[in-house]
RNA sequence: GGUACCGUGGCCGAGUGGCUAGGCGGAGGUCUGCAAAACCUUAUACAGCGGUUCGAAUCCGCUCGGUACCUCCA
């Protein structure tokens, strides 16, 4: 396959030109959200980063599968809560079955995702689904003897394995100094080391979501599920594994460790981390209780927000900087997006009237081979969407008649500009104008109508006219060639 | 305390040795019944100090400031 691609491993911290281990198959894992609250701003993130990276793989070439998974079951809310599992304790709170909240918030989430046109994922599997193929894994861990039971319990014993493998490879981490420095926690008995992690933890009796297994009744360790359906579905070594930057330790690095100590080997080519979002400077995080959902942003219900953000402009803002950089949110920053974004679709629209010259004045051919560098150097869309706007201002030149096309680059430019935006960065206009005709229509007979009240001068008309229809969020434009619409 | 990362103009954000992205906003202008859009011009920058170099926002050192991870987190 003829390309350059090159993504930032995490592993290496370097730039590496992207191989598949088997082409033209890619496998690529991102962790997806635990399903206990409705997705927020920091939860689009990865949706979206790696949403492009599967567009765009899927246009070099590669047949790619994408899993994503639910995390349902599992995770510890904090020491205050010791045992008590985040699903569970949002059932209680909300007199709901776990498995309800679980479809609930899933459902939520999938209905957000597609909001922001985000392609589904190849496999989407559940942790709750995949109770016997975590505990077959323990099982493996246990057989190599990097595992040790505790009173029902079983924890991952790091030290041992460190003497062979090296936890910390991927959070440039030192086991020496996570023994002096591993905070000290509530709920540590039974671990021979602070920085052990449970692969398996007994239930205690209020426990309502638990499952039997060899070693008690209870519940898989938090970071099992990703090692074990990854393993499932694309391999024990498989290419790609992303995730947000704050799953890099321990998560990440302890489903190194998991399938080393399981297979022997490592199980990921390439770690891909997207930063954080931030707000006023700091993390948006659940913890933080800093968060917007996106609920919120489309609807415009929040106290920080003045008005609804639809999810296109989300979408925009967030290519609008690299992935590996924390972005930060502020409403002025998201009205500068929806403005750029509008300024694109804008010049798509005006191409398609645009008068044909002999020759074209610029090389429209230049532009999308440094579209395509752009996405090459590591997925850099802020680059790629300069380089856009840089189009965007050549096409309304050549509108004004400072700069030409000739038919052929017209349709080369419509071609490649539409794919670009729609197929590569997956952004799509709020409203598509063209496929309704009875709304073209009506438009047209009413500019026919505002056209004639101009000519007898009649402003009050014409103005009324304007006025009324951007109660609509309708648009008028007049220009030399007559009046244009769309919608704001 | 440990580890890592970052500090770019009013805001958001690219750029990792010379060619001084881009968007939004500001100012002035062209066009226009007005408005909007578009176009043109323009101002405002590389946290501070020192070093390397013919040349540094970019490399090195120090200082200051900030963030993330070390606990569930996208």
């Amino acid at each position: 396959m003829e390309h350059k691609l090159v993504i930032y491993n995490t592993l290496s911290r370097k730039k590496e030109q992207f191989i598949p281990i088997n082409p033209p198959h890619v496998g690529m894992y991102v962790c997806g959200p635990t399903v206990y609250g409705d997705a927020h701003l920091g939860h689009a993130r990865p949706a979206i980063t790696f949403d492009i990276l599967f567009r765009y793989l899927k246009y070099l070439g590669y047949k790619v599968r994408y899993v994503r998974n639910i995390t349902d079951v599992g995770h510890l809310v904090n020491d205050a809560d010791e045992g008590e599992d985040k699903i569970e304790k949002k059932a209680r709170l909300e007199q709901l079955e776990p498995m309800e909240v679980v479809k609930y918030y899933t459902d939520r989430y999938h209905y957000n995702m597609k909001q922001l046109n985000t392609l589904p994922p190849s496999i989407e599997p559940t942790a709750s689904g995949h109770i016997i193929e975590q505990i077959e894994m323990v099982k493996k861990i246990i057989e190599h003897g990097y595992a040790y039971e505790s009173d029902g319990s079983l924890y991952f014993d790091v030290e041992k394995y460190n003497k062979k493998y090296h936890y910390g490879k991927l959070s440039g981490r030192r086991i020496e100094e996570l023994m002096k420095n591993t905070r000290d926690l509530a709920g540590q008995e039974g671990k021979k080391n602070q920085f052990d992690f449970a692969l398996w933890k007994k239930a205690d009796p209020k426990h309502i979501m638990h499952w039997p297994s060899p070693w008690s009744e209870g519940y898989p360790g938090w970071h099992l599920e990703c090692s074990a359906m990854g393993a499932k579905y694309l391999g024990e070594e498989f290419d790609i594994h992303g995730g947000g930057m704050d799953l890099l330790f321990p998560h990440h690095e302890s489903e190194i460790a998991q399938a080393n100590a399981a297979t022997g080997h490592d199980p990921v080519k390439y770690w891909m981390h997207n930063n954080m979002i931030t707000i006023n400077g700091q993390k948006m995080g659940k913890s933080l209780n800093n968060f917007i959902t996106l609920n919120e942003f489309f609807s415009g219900e929040h106290p920080a927000l003045d008005r609804a953000y639809p999810p296109m402009v989300i979408r925009f803002f967030i290519l609008q900087a690299h992935y590996r950089s924390t972005l930060d949110f502020s409403t002025d920053a998201l009205k500068a997006a929806e403005k750029g974004m509008k300024r694109l679709f804008d010049a798509l629209e005006i191409l398609d009237e645009l008068k044909p010259q002999e020759k074209s004045s610029f090389d429209i051919k230049k532009i999308e081979s440094d579209c395509y560098a752009a996405m090459n150097d590591d997925l850099n869309t802020p680059v790629a969407i300069a380089h856009l706007f840089e189009l965007a201002r050549l096409i309304h030149l050549v509108n004004d008649g400072k700069e030409s096309l000739s038919k052929t680059d017209i349709q080369y430019t419509q071609q490649f500009v539409s794919y670009f935006l729609k197929e590569i960065l997956g952004l799509t206009p709020e409203h598509q104008k063209e496929d309704d005709k009875l709304i073209d229509y009506l438009m047209e007979t009413i500019l026919e109508v505002r056209k004639e009240a101009k000519e007898k001068k009649d402003y009050a008309t014409a103005d009324k006219i304007r006025q009324e229809l951007a109660k609509l969020n309708i648009q008028i434009k007049d220009t030399k060639d007559g009046a244009r619409w769309s919608f704001d």
